[in-house]
DNA sequence: GTCTATAGACTGATAGAC
DNA sequence: GTCTATCAGTCTATAGAC
């Protein structure tokens, strides 16, 4: 299987520089000179550079997306039991979250590169999104179910601030390391987890704080 | 002063485009077509690219940060009082959520660049961020005083998440309509602040989840 | 203070030899 | 499947007229 060995390359370098500096900052000519390799073969291979995104997601989001949804099916015992809010948070944040501590530098590398495409805009970016809606639409379902006092308004509030923290914690596990002066370790899986999980039970957990014009539907 | 309208025009055409495509997808020459000018002119009044996006953020960002720092001070009564976790947060969050809903539709820009520029890398953000840190050590302390039972440890993962989903918001605050079907309006300052505060609140406030090994400090 | 013109390097993408 | 060479276009930045 030498014959992949240079697109296996591509992909290593193409994830670690869009990860480490996003998808317009990243040049078809750096990932050449990363992966030793030149422009012609990445069109080759993918087609294009947006292609070339897609490839990234393609060899490794399945896994982590399918053992979301393998844990929760697995929780929810086919519908019999609703799984309390913890148990869902973590099923959804500990396939990503323990692959950013991974021995393989490129479950890193890919994990950070997930936390920074979804802050990112643009056409790329819409390209990729399909492919978590199905995934959000079930974690939605399921913290719902955990929380039936919540509005579906609130559910999806909550939702979007559990991704936002879980994005801005992966794509630069350095940030908070540097702010804290190494006391704070994002890229420990075990510590950015537990932290993540107690804030975010908490946070659902708040009682909602409806606005007085919008009873619940 | 119609010597500076076209400074100001760039301005505004950098701040919408920045704020919607990321400082590495915004070329000098979308934004002085946008703005109705050429390249020349950008250079004449702000050096370089980086130099550009430097003066964005000097033009808005003391309003906003004084606004918090003063605000604080006057929670604070110069040490004498400990306000409550809530107000504190509220403290934080409302002279940068009011914003995004403002009339104005130069601070609806400006609130989404500075959501988006947070979640980016290199150079040019790095040149940005110091005006953030005094504000950040400042909370950080509110946060802990208020919240004396959590590690200083705690408080920075907790912060980190505070910014990441204050961000995530910010920046796009389509992203939440569109995936709710318009239910919930990101661009609601009354909204978003309610249901941020709410679920930071109990995030915040949930119980530490130390881990075995890290006994406080 | 604003413009045209242009430098010099880099961009994504392609053709064609091997 | 990989390469060199090159395309046409864009990039940031600058020089110099007005």
């Amino acid at each position: 299987m030498t014959q992949t060995a240079t697109k296996n390359r591509i992909l290593d370098a193409a994830e670690t520089l869009i990860a480490r500096d996003g998808y317009a900052a990243t040049s078809l000519r750096a990932i050449t000179m990363e992966a030793e390799a030149n422009v012609a073969a990445i069109h080759y291979h993918f087609g294009s550079k947006q292609a070339l995104l897609e490839a990234l997601f393609d060899r490794r989001v399945g896994s982590v997306n399918d053992e979301r949804l393998r844990r929760l099916d697995e929780a929810e015992q086919e519908g019999d039991r609703v799984p309390p809010l913890e148990e869902v948070l973590r099923i959804f944040l500990e396939p990503a979250l323990c692959r950013l501590g991974s021995e393989d530098p490129g479950w890193t590398r890919f994990t950070q590169l997930m936390g920074r495409i979804q802050s990112e805009s643009g056409e790329h970016v819409q390209a990729i999104h399909h492919v978590f809606s199905r995934i959000r639409e079930r974690f939605v379902a399921a913290l719902h179910r955990s929380l039936p006092d919540l509005s579906a308004a609130d559910i999806a509030w909550r939702m979007h601030f559990l991704i936002g923290s879980m994005c801005f914690l992966m794509s630069d596990p350095c940030r908070l390391s540097v702010m804290t002066e190494g006391r704070c370790d994002a890229s420990d899986p075990e510590q950015a987890l537990t932290q993540l999980v107690a804030f975010m039970r908490g946070g659902f957990a708040s009682p909602a704080a409806s606005l007085e014009t919008e009873p619940h539907s």
